[in-house]
DNA sequence: ATATGGAATACCGTAGACGATCATACCCGA
DNA sequence: TCGGGTATGATCGTCTACGGTATTCCATAT
């Protein structure tokens, strides 16, 4: 059933993704095609594939003849990648509760305690559970277009929340509301996920504008 | 101001992506890079990025080792596609009729009547004019991520549109309503922007329904 | 009818070359 | 001293050529 095979590209596509993430390549930073396909000893082509399927993904821009950089952050685009967010993501997981199966229930459930048992690991880490856990909480939705989305949003807030959110008490209170909210999905309450995760979201940004206040 | 300077690779992704759209290159039907890249005359490179990123866009699957396939149609995708735009658009755009600029506005204008004049060319051009002014409704407000995703959204409802309505009163009814619906935009009237592009959408999915229903 | 094997096809990735373009440093003249 | 033009170097975008490998398909044999 799973299939295994992957391109090259692709897996260079994920592998550049969490180096942008975790701020390895950084900010307004250049690509250098050369000497990134060395260091991750391949050639131009699939490193290109996957740097212009980045760009398509909003975390890289090309500039033609001047190569690729890594997507300014910005306070505008907190905005609008959370108002994005919540026009979706809350409605196709109160939908993707009401047909999730035994199986898909099963993976949820991982997830939801693999976040679960890595809140103490580093930030980036548990990110990506985070990541993997909304995900979860929408695919059942079998709506691949929804779901790419979502993941899609997800990875470009991710970036926000791993520069700017050294979180104090917010571990604790954003696993309270993952504990609820996924109760709520796993009744199949869809009115409860919707509002529970509407109000998650918009806390998560409430954070991370305090946050940007701040500093910059 | 504007930037002429654009990658071949650029171009080719909207050549290929306007041949999916029109049907030239079919349903299920596989890419044939050599061939592909003759007919366009460029080398496989850029070629291979446009078809990366014409898979991000949802149009084109690759299958590891076997190339890239046309992305196959569906009941389920329209139903998702559209309802990935009532969720986006009409805010996105009535939001946008809020802070256009008189050149926004000049911009808008002109894409309306082109649409306008090309009414009764084939059905393809009308298409292209109609997404055209549908993004120009949504670009003011400067959000780049809910630019393109409207724009992606639209250029995946446009296979449908294309393949199925070949319309009987339809080009009239939309006529009106876009009519109606860009003077509410110009009047700055964000609810009846956001009531009547909802309208539109659903009347378009209406429609479109009712196609998928006949025939297969 | 099924399985095996092999040939044909196309994809995937590598390597190297080359012109075009951009950024920078330099130089020269006012 | 400063501005403008020019040389230089780095990097990108694209092309060509090549080989390995996965998939498909068909013929043959059991």
């Amino acid at each position: 059933m799973s299939i295994v095979v992957r391109t090259l590209s692709d897996r260079v596509f994920e592998v550049v993704r969490e180096q942008i993430l975790k701020g390895r390549l950084r900010n307004g930073e250049p690509i250098r095609q050369d000497a990134l396909a060395t260091e991750l000893g391949i050639s131009k082509i699939p490193l290109r594939e996957a740097l212009a399927r980045l760009e398509q993904e909003g975390l890289l821009i090309n500039h033609p003849n001047r190569g690729y950089y890594v997507q300014a952050m910005s306070r505008e685009q907190v905005d609008e990648i959370y108002a994005l967010r919540l026009s979706i993501e809350p409605q196709a997981a109160a939908y993707a509760s009401s047909v999730a199966t035994d199986d898909d229930r099963a993976i949820a459930m991982r997830a939801f305690t693999a976040l679960d048992t890595a809140a103490h690991s580093n930030l980036a880490d548990v990110a990506v559970r985070n990541r993997e856990f909304h995900i979860a909480l929408v695919e059942p939705g079998r709506r691949p277009l929804t779901t790419q989305l979502v993941e899609r949003l997800e990875v470009l807030a991710e970036r926000y929340v791993i520069a700017h959110l050294e979180p104090a008490g917010r571990d604790a209170r954003a696993h309270i509301e993952h504990q609820a909210l996924f109760n709520a999905w796993l009744e199949r309450d869809k009115r409860k996920v919707e509002k529970l995760l509407k109000e998650h979201i918009q806390g998560t940004l409430k954070d991370l504008r305090a946050q940007l206040k701040d500093p910059d």
